[in-house]
DNA sequence: GCCGTTTTCGGCCCGACTGTTTTCAGTCG
């Protein structure tokens, strides 16, 4: 898959092309096309063979050909020619924040800087403060992201949305509670579940934006304060070390900010253009005629205006989402409150952090009607995994628990191993007692993981199968897996997929659950979950979900308890 | 370079904040 790979040139011919102060539609259409092909489902060699490059929005005559090329000869003949009189370690240094290409060319034309050694010598040296437009505060800025960037080295750090979400909510919390906040919501990728986020959005609906963005700017959570002004303030978060965004709006504008702060930027620009066309203004303040406002309060006020059903913000990237909304053709999308039960946890009898009892409470506080117990199997002894001795210990408890509450259903599982031959971790007699049986790979990655898994999945035995994938988001790649063939395998079988929610894993993703609910696979979101917070990876689950466009009716979990009894029902 | 509810040319989303400036350019989202 040369996705990326052919993305990262396009980014480069734009950010190159910047730096000559090309045309700039010409820039943005290069760095369109980049993130359109980045964000591709599809394998774009694949595309390129079977159909046209130019079904790609974005990618039009010019770029197809170019990439085509690419594809072939393994060169761009655009790329090599915008980049002939650019070093590309110059390029790099457009990540530095406040370092845009009209400074950094300049920089280059004239004073001759080729990398980061020769930008800070400039810096030092004085020669920088004389080019036009330049002072001393700019400079100081720069030196100050200059370290920032050396911290990461050019690399886009991404925070998964798991490790975000405390503080968001924390801080949500604090401005809940400044007088004269009447609302405040998250926005950007977070609003959007997306698996990462690069920064974060917070919007608040007050007329006091003063006292809201002191109060803010005082907040123990705020590390340093980037900038602050009437409607914006950004700030560093302590500890994260995440940029948060705060804005501040009055009443009738924040259904329009919402939507403009939630992007995503092709959405937005999409919006616009539409709305254009009509004859409307769409700003951050609300939808315009002739500088009059019609529209702004809220989103579905917004939505409505322009005749276009509403659109969820997990679906809003260009993806067809507009047409669809223009149609009335949009899916009602799985809702965050349909999840009835979750079957993958863990408990102290192998590496999870609560006893049973604990889970079970939390879950009926919950209000989930069942919840599936499933430690590690045996051989995962890095996890503490149960003996078949613990196992039955277990499923006593269980049974005891069963008895003392009536309000939900505890059901005995296990996260059995698929071992390197493809066989399961306990015998025959042991997995015929549960109610249901998980089969997961966890080590051996490299042998022969298709055929186990597949394997696993003819096993009368298996109910679900885990984490298909393997990948860790950001860490590892995931098992080498023949994804669409264990896909056709566990449609043959009727055996039930794993969205699996916890936070680094986020397995199967947006793409590939959307492809397995394609294949007419049945799909359940578990959390995977070690402790109490299983109930916001659950959220992170319905939002992969929402994200590959699935109904309530393609999860397995939000069936009632009878009815989901019967769709774990194995076939031996 | 892309694209079409003014369709093969002529547009292309829009505004806030900052710094260096007396009116604006650069950067960011």
């Amino acid at each position: 898959m040369k996705n990326h790979e052919v993305a990262e040139i396009l980014s480069k011919i734009a950010k190159a092309l910047a730096l000559k102060d090309e045309n700039f539609f010409k820039i943005r259409a290069y760095s369109r096309a980049a993130r359109a092909i980045k964000d591709l489902p599809e394998d774009i060699e694949e595309i390129s063979k079977k159909e046209s490059l130019t079904n790609i929005p974005g990618v039009g005559e010019g770029i197809a050909k170019k990439v085509k090329e690419y594809l072939e000869t393994g060169k761009m003949s655009k790329y090599e020619e915008v980049t002939r009189d650019i070093p590309k370690s110059l390029l790099t240094l457009l990540d530095i924040r406040d370092l845009g290409s009209k400074t950094l060319g300049a920089l280059h034309k004239e004073l001759g800087v080729e990398n980061l050694d020769d930008l800070k010598k400039v810096i030092e040296d004085n020669s920088f403060q004389k080019l036009e437009g330049l002072g001393d505060k700019s400079v100081e800025k720069i030196m100050e992201n200059i370290k920032v960037y050396e911290k990461r080295m050019g690399k886009e750090h991404r925070f998964l949305i798991g490790e975000v979400m405390a503080t968001v909510d924390q801080i949500m919390k604090k401005l809940k509670e400044v007088d004269l906040v009447s609302r405040v919501a998250p926005a950007g990728s977070y609003r959007r579940m997306k698996e990462t986020v690069g920064d974060l959005d917070i919007l608040v609906e007050s007329n006091d934006n003063r006292k809201v963005m002191k109060k803010f700017t005082a907040f123990s959570e705020v590390k340093k304060v980037l900038e602050s002004g009437e409607t914006k303030t950004s700030v560093v978060v302590e500890g994260l070390d995440i940029q948060m965004d705060l804005r501040v709006v009055p009443k009738e504008s924040f259904g329009a900010a919402l939507m403009y702060f939630t992007g995503s930027k092709d959405h937005n620009v999409r919006i616009r253009s539409l709305a254009l066309k009509r004859g409307l203004k769409v700003n951050e303040y609300g939808v315009f005629r002739n500088d009059t406002m019609v529209a702004g309060k809220t989103e579905e006020e917004i939505y409505k205006f322009l005749n276009l059903q509403f659109i969820p913000p997990e679906i809003r990237e260009d993806r067809g989402e507009v047409e669809k909304a223009m149609e009335g053709q949009l899916p009602k999308l799985l809702g965050y409150g349909d999840i009835k039960g979750n079957l993958h946890t863990h408990t102290r009898y192998s590496d999870g952090e609560n006893t049973i009892r604990e889970l079970v409470k939390k879950s009926i506080e919950f209000g989930y009607s069942y919840l599936g117990i499933s430690d590690h199997s045996k051989t995962a002894s890095y996890a503490n995994g149960l003996s078949v001795n613990d196992l039955k210990k277990q499923c006593d408890e269980i049974d005891k628990l069963n008895k003392e509450f009536d309000k939900i259903r505890i059901l005995k599982g296990i996260e059995c191993d698929i071992l390197p031959d493809g066989s399961l971790d306990y015998d025959e007699n042991i997995l015929k007692s549960l109610d249901f049986v998980i089969g997961a790979i966890h080590s051996n990655f490299k042998k022969k993981v298709t055929q186990r898994m597949e394997k696993a999945l003819e096993n009368p035995y298996l109910t679900i199968l885990a984490h298909p994938t393997g990948r860790l988001i950001s860490k590892r790649e995931g098992y080498d897996v023949d994804l669409g063939s264990v896909l056709d395998k566990a449609s043959k079988e009727g055996k039930i997929l794993e969205i699996n929610a916890y936070y680094d894993r986020l397995d199967l993703d947006e793409h590939n659950a959307r492809e397995a609910y394609k294949k007419g696979i049945k799909l359940m979101i578990n959390t995977d979950a070690h402790n109490l917070r299983m109930f916001d990876w659950m959220i992170l689950g319905i939002g992969i979900a929402r994200r590959a466009w699935l109904p309530s009716s393609a999860i397995v979990n939000t069936l009632t308890l009878k009815d989901f009894l019967k769709a774990i029902k194995r076939n031996g």
